[in-house]
DNA sequence: GTCTATATCTCGATAGAC
DNA sequence: GTCTATCGAGATATAGAC
């Protein structure tokens, strides 16, 4: 998924700090001051290069949101065994979200306030891909059921947990921080303990031990 | 945790519209104009009862907290097993969630807005308490691993897992009812589901099996 | 306590110089 | 392409009648 057209210096720099905005203060909330201050631009350059802020926000989301869903689609191709594709899911998920830290919010707050939007983008997507990661991920949970890899649980809970338990190290950050005040400094170990921590409880956790 | 005073009648109205108003847009995105008609209430009376819109979030945003913190330190309280503990802070924790929905992202954005506010917030709570919520988990996961309850694990890594599987039914809302339509309709059983399930993932995750 | 009217301010957007 | 100045919409906040 890259961009429509390719970005100069300037306004990659703009899209960049867009997106940090957005993700943090919602669409409403953000700040085409606080965008241009953050980038080093002039207030006016914003305008000039993207139009006005629903268009800016609208490159900032298209583009998130198609990552975020190739992401997951990625994430769920291998074709290994449920040990495998758990471990990849895992890496690819965090690494993504340590990448486009904060974007969790900024889709929460598109849904709120333009749900049908949305909607009709994944659709859109899903379309493209021919699938959703959501069914792909319930069919894949069912055949590791069948093997016997997988003992009996429901696909959709399974899920949940998983998107969570991944996510919430981010969406959780400046909480957990208070009691962790070396999460910054210490930022990548962390995301790395995360990632084997998870593997290792969620493996134990689905495993058939009978 | 009540609020510091009995609220009247109008008040009620005003600071439940407020709540949700705050959760859903954050501070900078909600609308004195929204909550007035959520409360169906004269926007000048917002004003009147209080004062201005950053005092109406603080009182918002210290309930919620305050609730918040009060919730975790409850869901800590029991004394039994590693099993029983367990099992009461999933059923606490997402009743929780589920009485103040919306809240999540209230936190966030205040995190992400304040953190040195909500901070001095958490401090306070803490000395009132005596003990932080995540120090004392810490302990008693510490305390299950010495008796040989449950298998050597990173605490805080636990936490987050536990926190953030609890929590994404509720952020993730929005984009787990495109994939699942009836979640609205179903919003009880989804929720119990979501408690049956964790326990079990979670208890044969970190239980001890050698 | 409640409402109308209005003052004040913030922010998105544009015009025009360079 | 970039900046300054400014306009106008919309939101917060207040004054004052009832």
């Amino acid at each position: 998924m890259a961009r429509e057209r390719d970005y100069t210096e300037t306004e990659e720099q703009i899209f960049e700090a867009a997106l940090k905005e957005f993700a943090h203060n919602g669409k409403k909330g953000a700040r085409l001051q606080a965008i241009a201050d953050a980038a080093g631009v002039n207030k006016a350059l914003v305008h000039y290069y993207f139009r006005n802020k629903q268009h800016l926000y609208e490159e900032v989301f298209d583009y998130i949101y198609s990552r975020f869903f190739y992401c997951l689609c990625s994430a769920l191709q291998g074709s290994g065994n449920f040990r495998e594709m758990l471990k990849s899911f895992i890496n690819v998920y965090i690494d993504f979200l340590k990448t486009y830290n904060g974007f969790s919010l900024l889709m929460r707050n598109a849904l709120d306030l333009e749900p049908e939007v949305l909607q009709d983008k994944y659709q859109e997507l899903v379309r493209e891909n021919k699938a959703a990661p959501s069914t792909v991920f319930a069919q894949k949970i069912k055949e590791f059921m069948d093997k016997g890899e997988i003992r009996k649980v429901d696909p959709f809970q399974t899920f949940i947990t998983l998107l969570g338990s991944c996510n919430y190290l981010f969406i959780g950050y400046p909480v957990l921080s208070i009691a962790h005040p070396d999460l910054e400094e210490n930022w990548d170990w962390y995301v790395q303990q995360r990632k084997e921590h998870l593997f290792e409880l969620l493996y134990r956790g689905l495993k058939n031990d009978n």
